[in-house]
RNA sequence: GGCGCCAUCGUCUAGCGGCCAAGGACGCUGCCCUCUCAAGGCAGAGACCACGGGUUCAAAUCCCGUUGGCGCCA
């Protein structure tokens, strides 16, 4: 088989949203399996609505996702790129922008008038407008009528005169059906009837949206067109242009793939109100990419036995276009957070720490200047302990304050409940004098010291551990005791029975 | 309004005619483990396979219709 190629054509008039990161990921995805080739191709054709800011964000949502595309103009020599961003593929190039391509529709566009395929249409909008009113209120589709085709030479002349700029229409065949062979869907049809004689090139000479997708397509010799779902009625427009264009062979040999929508919890299609919806914000909210990528790909896809976790490299010899699923998919914020934690959990604790860092100097527990090697490595201690607790990369500032911060709050409840009972403080305060006996400050040492004074004051081991974790923490719940105890180190412990036994002691 | 697509536990899904009195995962409930919280282990509740007709010895699986959802024209 060929090498194959396919492209991610995101239109720059937002952030990466979830649902246009799950079509890069399953283009990038079989690209990567297929060992074909990727293309990220900016359609940034909607004048008004196409900015700078959505291109970069979509740049590093691609880059933080780690979906690397493989071609494109030499970044930072193509003059057309005005993008500042530091994501790119290898070798500094791509994307492409269709903005920086108007010369090749304009071409293809002169192409299909000259074979009689398309015609100037000088219709004005409100024109249109009123027409489309009209069809309406009648109850009809409301379709263009082709009355520019059949414009005779002196109407043009006329309309030129006065300076009216036309569109160029296609001549969409008022028989026959259009159908074509999806991966996804299966054998598709519709009827050229119901078509109208759409837009190719606006009177600003920009391209639409169907025009630009299939000279393109052609151009960039694109073998599989994987792409969202509500592009499907779309598609016998294309395949129309790409005849009428003399690609017939290369149309016919192009596959399709329209994947399903994911909808929000509401069952419509997922938007802002749903809550986050960008791949920016599951990052600043301290998702893991792989977690994202991870959930991602079952939305929509799955394999024969429903296997949940997938390291990168089994997901990319596992995915297939083939199995993915026709039917819309509900977005489970529950799902993903539950990934996000299987993922932390297998992390290494330093790749973590690290990760964690951003949100823990958010937190102000440590400031940037000052950092030492030392803080790093007990900051890196408590996050050891609360590994498996980590839901979320922005958890573990409130998991690990009490250990980072020597004037750690006290609990109230726990206060009432555990170190006001008489003899708490007592019991505390022999602790402390045993401990600071102690000549090896371990986890284990301290957990056979306080089991030794259960058995010795013949009472229960709950009755030594709990007072001890509220007066070293200020809470009743938290990582392993004697684990915390020991990163503190013996010092800061003593230091923290002293002022619990000061502060709550009964006179 | 027209056209198109879709339809299995609350959610993501397995299932491509008999192996399904429907399997896995998230979530939920209970138990175990345990210094608390998690994690983990085990068990459980949860789907008349949207509905109605066919086809067949046999249908969640094939066909037709209805309904609903979504999408495109916008």
């Amino acid at each position: 088989m060929d090498n194959i190629r396919v492209r991610f054509a995101p239109s720059p008039t937002g952030f990466l949203h979830i649902g246009g990161a799950r079509t890069a990921l399953f283009n990038w995805l079989f690209a990567r399996k297929m060992k074909g080739t990727f293309i990220l191709r900016i359609e940034d054709t909607d004048e008004v609505r196409s900015t700078e800011e959505s291109v970069n964000a979509i740049l590093r949502g691609m880059e933080w996702l780690g979906l690397d595309w493989d071609e494109g103009p030499d970044f930072f020599k193509d003059p057309t790129n005005k993008v500042q961003s530091t994501a790119r593929a290898k070798g500094d190039v791509g994307p492409y922008f269709q903005m920086s391509r108007l010369d090749l529709y304009k071409k293809y566009a002169d192409q299909l008038m000259e074979s009689g395929n398309a015609y100037h249409c000088y219709c004005a909008p409100e024109e249109l407008e009123a027409m489309r009113t009209r069809a309406m209120l009648a109850k009809r589709p409301p379709k263009y009528d082709g009355r520019c085709r059949t414009l005779s030479q002196e109407k043009k002349d006329e309309f030129e005169k006065s300076g009216k700029k036309p569109v160029v229409r296609f001549k969409t065949p008022s028989q026959g059906i259009t159908e074509f062979e999806d991966i996804v869907r299966g054998h598709v049809t519709f009827e050229n009837a119901l078509l109208d004689d759409f837009v190719l090139l606006k009177a600003s000479g920009i391209p639409t949206y169907q025009f630009a997708v299939v000279i393109d397509d052609y151009l960039m010799k694109v073998t599989h067109v994987v792409r969202g779902d509500d592009h499907l009625s779309n598609t016998p427009r294309q395949i129309l242009i790409f005849h009428g264009l003399g690609w017939s062979d290369f149309v016919k040999n192009l596959k399709f793939a329209h994947l399903s929508m994911i909808l929000g919890p509401d069952g419509s299609r997922l938007s802002k109100r749903h809550g986050a919806t960008s791949v920016e914000e599951y990052k600043n909210q301290g998702y893991l990419p792989e977690a994202v990528i991870n959930y991602l790909s079952l939305l929509g896809w799955s394999t024969e036995d429903s296997q949940q976790l997938f390291e990168k490299e089994d997901l990319i010899q596992k995915f297939a276009l083939e199995r993915c699923g026709k039917s819309a998919a509900i977005f489970d914020p529950q799902k993903l957070l539950w990934m996000n934690g299987e993922y932390i959990r297998k992390s290494n604790v330093d790749d973590l720490t690290k990760k964690a860092l951003p949100f823990i100097k958010e937190a102000g527990l440590i400031k940037d200047e000052n950092f030492s090697k030392e803080e790093f490595e007990f900051v890196k201690a408590c996050v050891r302990l609360e590994q498996e607790k980590i839901k979320l990369l922005s958890d573990v500032p409130k998991l690990i304050d009490f250990l980072v911060m020597d004037d750690f709050e006290y609990d109230v409840k726990a206060v009432e409940k555990v170190l006001k009972v008489p003899g708490a403080i007592g019991l505390l305060l022999g602790i402390k004098d045993k401990i600071a006996a102690l000549p090896e400050f371990t986890a284990a040492s301290i957990e056979k010291l306080c089991r030794d004074l259960a058995t010795e004051k013949n009472i229960k081991t709950g009755a030594v551990f709990h007072p001890l974790r509220v007066a070293t923490s200020g809470r009743t719940q938290g990582p392993s005791l004697f684990h915390y105890m020991e990163v503190l180190g013996k010092e800061k412990v003593l230091r923290r029975l002293e002022k619990t036994c000061a502060t709550f002691a009964v006179h």
